[in-house]
DNA sequence: CGATATGTTGAAGTTAATCAAATCTTGTGG
DNA sequence: CCACAAGATTTGATTAACTTCAACATATCG
């Protein structure tokens, strides 16, 4: 893999996307390329931070350890995300694990050190940064408004009505399991598929797999409202 | 209140203790100091941002309102923190309503316009920028880490052992009221009061107005895991 | 094709929200 | 400083919702 070609792959995110070539180039000279397979951990909570990462191909999920051994998924991840800029910029450790579920993964490693000497010198970096970030803020906001909810029933409509959608009528696919779409909702996936059934048998919504077709979106909203 | 005493104060902030003295003065004469009574509103949901915002006094808390009425408390910040940075680089409006929560709140505003221009000019704000983003962003992780958990018991364990302590046996203090907290939670007043009187009386811990003293951190611990 | 993980369904048991009401605190105006 | 009003906290009884446990079906990977 060369530099041009993770430079182009860096100019694909919304990080990056407004740099030009040449600043592209240059970070991409700090970068490395590595390939995981499904379950591989990339970094463990309360590791030393040593850069952060963009997905090249492949899923991540980011996610909380307990002393039990049981796991709380903060984020899920696909190609063309980044995750953990923010251990970086505050110099301490990673505070959740991250590892590949989609095999193969591939990641791209942007070193911290480096990355860190350019960015000081390059405000255009800074600047697209923050933006980024903001998009992150949103998102996370989004799921604390998901998790909010007290009903099941209220975190799942308000999780599909955040997800991006195509078509008449609305469609919205999964990019995970439902027993993964079940753990970032943190119900269990029996009631999870309780409720699609009962959407299904209430003309609410389509299952065909992964797809999901919404032929009832007013009534989702107020269910994803409470009622 | 002068600008040398708004840039003493913002000199006091973790976002801005790395600058510079000239360059605190600059960012203080974009600034404006208001006094806001409990209850007040700082701005609504869907507002169009006019700046951030920094607690010199007092509590604030961030949260979404519900066409239902009914509201999410997606943030509760206290004095020294900043909020709505990201509002400021991405999105014309608020995300989130904010209102104080303590009798008074003085909250210096940093008007967006200007300190844009300065951002855009000054890097070391930029980078002050970024830190600050990501401690937005790994305290929306927590948040997401305690709402995450499926019981009432687990969530409150958890926040208890998130929240700042002191002493031995650990002692933590409320900065808002129970109900407040609850609301955090998002679990109900009288859920969390039946939490702590069923704590108290297995002994784990002891209640004095809105302290709470640990007296068993490894029960608490199970518990914040689900045990 | 066998093994492993995911998805679905049923029955039973817990949990926490809701509704209602009493007591305690706090802030405010007189 | 006191008295009152408004809100906060606590407690009980009831109800609806979700997890758990168990069994089976289906899909996916090596």
């Amino acid at each position: 893999m060369s530099t041009g070609e993770i430079a182009s792959s860096l100019a694909a995110l919304p990080h990056f996307r407004s740099l030009e070539p040449a600043i592209l180039e240059r970070i991409a000279a700090t970068c490395v390329l590595s390939t995981y397979r499904s379950r591989a951990p990339i970094f463990r909570q309360d590791d030393p931070c040593r850069g952060f990462f963009v997905i090249r191909a492949g899923r991540v999920r980011l996610f909380r350890s307990m002393p039990d051994g049981r796991e709380h998924v903060v984020h899920s991840l696909r190609e063309g995300q980044s995750f953990a800029e923010a251990a970086l910029f505050n110099f301490g450790s990673y505070p959740v694990s991250a590892e590949a579920v989609a095999n193969p993964t591939e990641i791209i490693e942007v070193q911290g050190r480096p990355f860190l000497e350019l960015f000081y010198s390059e405000r255009r970096i800074a600047a697209a940064m923050v933006g980024s970030l903001c998009v992150r803020l949103l998102s996370l906001v989004q799921r604390v408004d998901e998790l909010s909810a007290t009903s099941a029933a209220a975190r799942l409509a308000r999780h599909l009505l955040h997800m991006p959608s195509r078509g008449t009528p609305i469609t919205v696919e999964l990019s995970t399991s439902k027993r993964e779409l079940a753990r970032l909702l943190s119900i269990t996936p029996e009631t999870l598929s309780r409720l699609l059934r009962s959407w299904r048998e209430g003309g609410m919504l389509r299952t065909e797999g992964r797809k999901l077709v919404l032929l009832d979106v007013a009534q989702i909203a107020t269910i994803a409202d409470g009622g």
